[in-house]
RNA sequence: GCGCCAGUAGCUCAGCUGGAUAGAGCAGCGGACUUCUAAUCCGCAGGUCGGGGGUUCGAAUCCCUCCUGGCGCGCCA
């Protein structure tokens, strides 16, 4: 592991990519074609196989520099570059003056010789060795039980902390709540009304309680735990606190079934018990960022680009919610970690500057944190859209969502597509899209490699990694090799943009090329050696497959 | 009025930070199982990349402007 410096490009590629650039340098600098001031020379993907496997723009660059026509230019480069033949066999002018380099295969055998060297760990790397990463996701305030809409942020955060695992950070994923709000008084209200009505007294439902069923069923609860004992006790906290823990018991449950598990609960509350939310505004005071004005505490937002100053005190002497989410921040600043992320639905777009600016006043590094806002997910009944709100009950609860589609489904289709993009959910629709899922055609490419490496073995033939890799000359293989080598590369491009939808992009096309050489060629052939050259490919296959799911918190089963 | 996100095939969406002929899955049409799993493969059809300007060798991608949809813009959280 101790080769990689602390820059993005790792593995064979990358090798093969600096070394490139350095020819080329090194080129352009003897023939006196390096303009003044900064110029890179940029490597870039090819569009198909025939125009190689790594090219660059350069002759196009300099063409308007040099005022030269750049295919004059590719000429000119071409002609003095020296490689080595054993790592690029061809290298061609192609279009309006691209340079393409075509891999010397044995340097393509070296790529799938080094997936079968690090078979699980292939494609991680150590970009965050030593460093503490948090993600915060879901965050919901159990008053209800999770709906379709938190799942997107569920899988959405429980990925890129996997993505992060899988960048060597140590991670610790948190669920952030609060239990002493207004939203929680309302919630052990609710319980208490129903189970009064449970005790036959007539109640008139507020209609901005929470109507949800499932409120009735923990007044129940509460009925067969203390039969009629807490008729009278209008104050208790046991309505709240036992709908609390319920619900979160529930909320905790419907995760699990994702394999999502939370390292830590932060509760809102401890910030004030803990004393974080007056040392917050006694630090920010220090620093002059807040005033006093209409009997309101205001801090000074404009002083960090927004266009109004913000109140954090109200006149009251109530905090507003910037108040406890600048002093949680602080904390996971405190709390020693390198990299924070929080992932917000679309409805918290406006309030994240003003928890940055907070922290930034109180002298932390914000580019530490990463800001991840997911789209909503609107959820269309047939033709119908659905309002969602816990309040009204008139959500669709994760639960049921994976009672018809299943986790594996569920986790896919939500990261499938960008963060970006509303997600358009039609229900009736769902279960019979499930059994044309994407997400079945990855996990067939993994059974099916499992299903040859056991038919095999029926043959007495097994997986040898002293196979002869030279032996795999067909394009269908080699098409292979070269997407599975393109995998270390992916990871580190989801580091960057913590986008889980490239991932799931890439599995499909990666299973598009394994489908196809599985379909033209057969891996147990009469021919030993070959058979154990394709046993050898289809495992590293299955590594890449394996270690990709993985990261999506897919399984990959070996049978289907 | 202001901010953020989106607008790409009939539908749902990708498009790797400005590259070569814009892709996939559904839906439609036509083919391929005596074979290691047909949950697969092959072919056909389908596009003024919302409209209009601009930047440059080159734009779905960057800039400006307009249109449409979503989410926000509180001493609510």
């Amino acid at each position: 592991m101790g080769r990689c410096q602390d820059r993005g490009d790792r593995g064979q590629r990358g090798v093969m990519k600096e070394y490139l650039r350095e020819q080329l340098l090194s080129t352009l600098k003897k023939r006196h074609l390096l303009p003044e001031g900064d110029f890179e020379v940029e490597m870039v993907r090819t569009r198909s196989k025939e125009f190689g496997d790594i090219a660059t723009n350069v002759a196009m660059k300099l063409a308007s520099r040099l005022k030269r026509n750049p295919r004059e230019i590719a000429q000119e480069i071409v002609d003095h570059l020296e490689l080595d033949s054993r790592r690029i066999s061809k290298v061609e002018i192609a279009g309006p003056g691209f340079i393409n380099f075509f891999y010397n295969p044995d340097w393509i055998y070296t790529q799938l010789q080094e997936i079968l060297e690090k078979g699980d760990s292939y494609g991680k790397n150590d970009i965050g060795r030593g460093k503490k990463a948090q993600v915060e996701f879901v965050s919901a305030n159990p008053t209800g039980p999770l709906t379709i809409g938190h799942g997107r942020q569920a899988v959405l955060g429980d990925t890129v902390a996997n993505i992060l695992e899988a960048c060597g950070y140590s991670v610790q994923r948190e669920y952030y709540f609060n239990n002493a709000g207004r939203q929680m008084r309302i919630l052990g209200e609710s319980v208490r009304l129903r189970y009064l009505e449970l005790l036959g007294e007539k109640i008139d439902f507020p209609e901005d309680y929470y109507q949800g069923e499932y409120i009735k069923e923990i007044a129940r609860h509460l009925l067969e735990k203390y039969g009629d004992s807490l008729r009278d006790r209008a104050d208790d906290p046991v309505f709240k606190d036992t709908a609390e823990q319920l619900i979160f018991e529930d909320i905790k449950k419907t995760l699990k079934r994702l394999g999502i598990v939370f390292d830590s609960f932060y509760n809102e509350k401890s910030l004030y018990d803990e004393g974080k939310i007056d040392e917050v505004i006694r630090l920010l005071r220090e620093k002059g960022l807040v005033y006093e004005k209409d009997g309101a505490l205001w801090f000074k937002t404009t002083e960090f680009g927004a266009d109004q100053d913000r109140v954090i005190v109200k006149s009251t002497g109530e905090p507003t919610y910037r108040l406890p989410d600048i002093a949680y921040h602080k904390t996971k600043f405190d709390r020693g970690f390198d990299l924070i992320v929080d992932i917000f639905g679309a409805d918290h777009i406006a309030t994240y500057p003003d928890v940055l600016a907070g922290v930034k006043a109180l002298g932390y590094d914000v580019s530490r944190v990463r800001v991840l806002i997911h789209q909503f997910v609107t959820l269309m009944e047939g033709e119908e859209k659905v309002k969602m709100s816990t309040r009204k009950a008139t959500f669709v609860t994760l639960d049921e969502l994976l009672d018809r589609v299943g986790e594996d489904v569920t986790r896919f289709f939500f990261v499938m597509r960008s963060m970006n993009s509303h997600l358009n959910f039609d229900l009736t629709l769902a279960t019979k899209e499930s059994e044309e899922n994407p997400v079945y055609y990855i996990q067939y490419a993994h059974a099916r490699i499992c299903n040859i490496e056991k038919f095999a073995a029926r043959q007495g033939l097994r997986f040898d990694p002293s196979a002869d890799l030279r032996l795999l000359k067909e394009e269908e293989e080699l098409d292979l090799i070269r997407k599975m080598a393109e995998f270390p590369q992916v990871v580190i491009r989801l580091h960057e943009t913590l986008e889980p939808q490239n991932l799931a992009q890439y599995l499909t096309d990666l299973a598009t090329i394994f489908h196809k050489f599985y379909y033209d060629y057969r891996v147990v052939t009469e021919d030993r050696e070959l058979s154990l050259a394709r046993l050898a490919l289809v495992r590293a296959a299955r590594y890449v497959f394996a270690n990709g799911l993985k990261i999506l918190g897919i399984t990959a089963p070996e049978v289907m």
